[in-house]
DNA sequence: ATCATGTTTGGCAGTCGCTGCCAAATAGTC
DNA sequence: GACTATTTGGCAGCGACTGCCAAACATGAT
């Protein structure tokens, strides 16, 4: 039965594999289009399903909910921030270390263009910021031990205070990345990070 | 039924604004009681309306929300946490204002056990802790004009830079009561949070 | 007490996101 | 071509939530 693990390594990619991938990417197209045209709220996942050629029910199995059709790498989101990070150097502090992995999670995006579209959308529909709150939460959770041992836990409550800085850099992130869709994409990201890293610690 | 001998409100309340307060009462005190026998996500509206002895049609007419059953008076954490901060003096500084307002909000609860229950009920569902964080995105956009104001606006994006200071008390107010929570209660949250406070500003 | 008034209530049907189940279509293998 | 392993689609159903309509009800006037 379990014939799997697989090694993605070479490409022997299945007529399977390479159906699902063109499906897939249909799907979110079409999801993305629909999204951008009429609002988050306002598209159906049937209508999604229909227009892309696939049932609702397969449409699940790709993406098992109507978030993930947006977020598609979200994951991969986490997993570059926890590589980033944990790379640093050990002389690294707390704040720079953290700074390198927003940095690295920025770089992600496609385009400017796409990047904007999806900030855009996430800042204006409070169903879908909801959900990204939520996942960037379990990030910060994962990051916890990574953060911790660069701390000099002078006192207790290292728990608390290394949850504390995380979410300070989330936070500041969120005013960098809120000011820069309001001011349509003009500017650095980073820069608008770094200032409102000064306010706060400034 | 039951005759509730809680603090008399009295006022000139018509026999329909008593029969509706006590219904809904019942309904808030059933649902918390649900909630935190068999989880927020086990429980199902039906069970609730059931159990309080109304219909589903109803419930939904007194909380709009199933969310709204646990955060009751969600929206006055909002208005209180504005008024305390508009209140403070003009030299107090952003951040002793928005502690002010912090310490305020967690004075709103009636008793330590009733916060520590709505806490660890919030923190360990994600449905619940997605719905908070958005709500909470409100109240710190509400309170944006309220701390530009406050803040010497030497350069410009004055707004940003409010913005991540505004997030940055929540992220140590949030870094604080999980801590507290995980503590089950023991010591004060404020301690917590300026515990915090000095670890991201030190 | 009775009637008219405006409000509250409950039931029913329906939407939307999402899941389990099962039969049919399809890719890969012999 | 036959056989096996997946993938797919359709259907029924759950849970939160809404609109609609008729019945139940408190209240004020008669």
């Amino acid at each position: 039965m379990k014939q799997e693990a697989k090694s993605a390594t070479s490409a022997p990619t299945t007529l399977w594999d390479r159906t699902r991938q063109l499906a897939s990417q249909e799907i979110l197209d079409t999801a993305l289009r629909l999204f951008t045209q009429q609002g988050y709220d306002e598209t159906t996942i049937a209508q999604i399903a229909r227009e892309a050629g696939v049932s609702q029910r397969t449409l699940f199995r790709y993406f098992g909910t109507k978030e993930d059709l947006l977020g598609g790498g979200q994951d991969r989101f986490g997993q570059v921030l926890m590589d980033t990070i944990s790379e640093q150097s050990a002389e690294a502090g707390v704040w720079e270390a953290l700074r390198a992995g927003v940095a690295a999670v920025l770089a992600l995006h496609d385009s400017r263009e796409q990047a904007l579209e999806r900030f855009r959308l996430l800042h204006n529909t409070a169903s879908l910021r909801a959900g990204w709150l939520e996942k960037r939460l379990r990030f910060q959770e994962n990051l916890l031990p990574l953060i911790e041992t660069r701390m000099d836990a002078a006192t207790g409550n290292k728990g608390a205070k290394a949850r504390a800085v995380i979410a300070t850099a989330f936070a500041c992130l969120d005013a960098a990345s809120m000011t820069w869709v309001s001011n349509d994409g003009k500017g650095e990201i980073m820069d608008l990070y770094d200032e409102c890293m000064a306010a706060v610690r400034g």
